[in-house]
DNA sequence: GCATTAACCACAG
DNA sequence: CTGTGGTTAATGC
């Protein structure tokens, strides 16, 4: 019990699994947060924060993985990215109409700190640097939701999956061989197809040698194929 | 028309 | 959940 307090529940000034953006804060503006936050550990498969439901933090992943994404029509949904330590987790809804626009559920066993909404904008107020990481950290995200639109609406079903992998590949996971806490269905869900047809690619990849899927990881046998593959949609 | 794409469905493991 | 095969509708030569 001991190593689990000293881990997780150690004060945000010493705090070194913080996002990038709370290294910015000072030590007086860090013992805000400090007073204001709370940290929880989810298991696998628990819903971290709901779409609809009313934001009244914003969070910061410690440890652990998680999929953000949209609820969409029927059972559907379309994942927006993987949130790994140190991401900071925020929204439209913090300056909209402080509501959760998308859903984000625990991949594997994750710490979670949830921080006080009013008081991370007081500090957006008070430091601009912060401010402006805030702005930089959103803008990449909508950045990067601007290429996937592109990927998933002008590519056929093997370019989507491609850049799938290799977006696990190289921002999530950084090993050729990742384990599948990703399962076919998010694999699915992040490439903007049925689960029928993420199997049905993975295999096609898998008798080409460009990848090889075993029981518990995925392993990327030829990167520059996928490349390839992305490119030619 | 014909071929390709990809979702839907039922179902087995 | 993972995986398979058949069917079907839309799209593009």
């Amino acid at each position: 019990m001991g190593d689990y307090f000293d881990k997780f529940e150690r004060n945000c000034v010493g705090c070194t699994c913080k996002s990038t953006l709370f290294e910015l804060l000072n030590d007086e503006e860090l013992t805000m947060v400090d007073k204001n936050k709370i940290t929880v550990v989810f298991r696998k498969g628990e819903t971290i924060k709901k779409q609809g439901t009313r934001m009244s933090h914003v969070l910061s992943l410690n440890s652990g993985l998680a999929k953000l994404y949209l609820e969409g029509i029927e059972e559907r949904s379309a994942i927006l990215r993987i949130v790994k330590p140190t991401n900071f987790i925020g929204g439209p809804g913090i300056y909209l109409d402080q509501v959760h626009h998308f859903t984000v559920t625990a991949l594997m066993d994750s710490s979670i700190c949830f921080i006080d909404l009013r008081v991370f904008k007081q500090i957006i107020d008070r430091n601009k640097a912060f401010a402006e990481e805030f702005m930089k950290d959103f803008s990449s995200n909508i950045l990067s939701v601007y290429t996937r639109l592109i990927n998933l609406t002008q590519k056929q079903m093997p370019g989507r999956m491609a850049d799938t992998l290799l977006y696990l590949f190289n921002e999530i996971f950084e090993n050729k061989t990742f384990p599948k806490i990703i399962s076919n269905y998010d694999l699915a869900d992040l490439s903007g197809m049925s689960k029928d047809s993420a199997v049905k690619v993975l295999r096609s990849f898998d008798k080409d040698k460009i990848i090889r899927v075993s029981d518990n990881e995925i392993t990327l046998l030829d990167p520059d194929a996928l490349k390839t593959i992305s490119r030619i949609g």
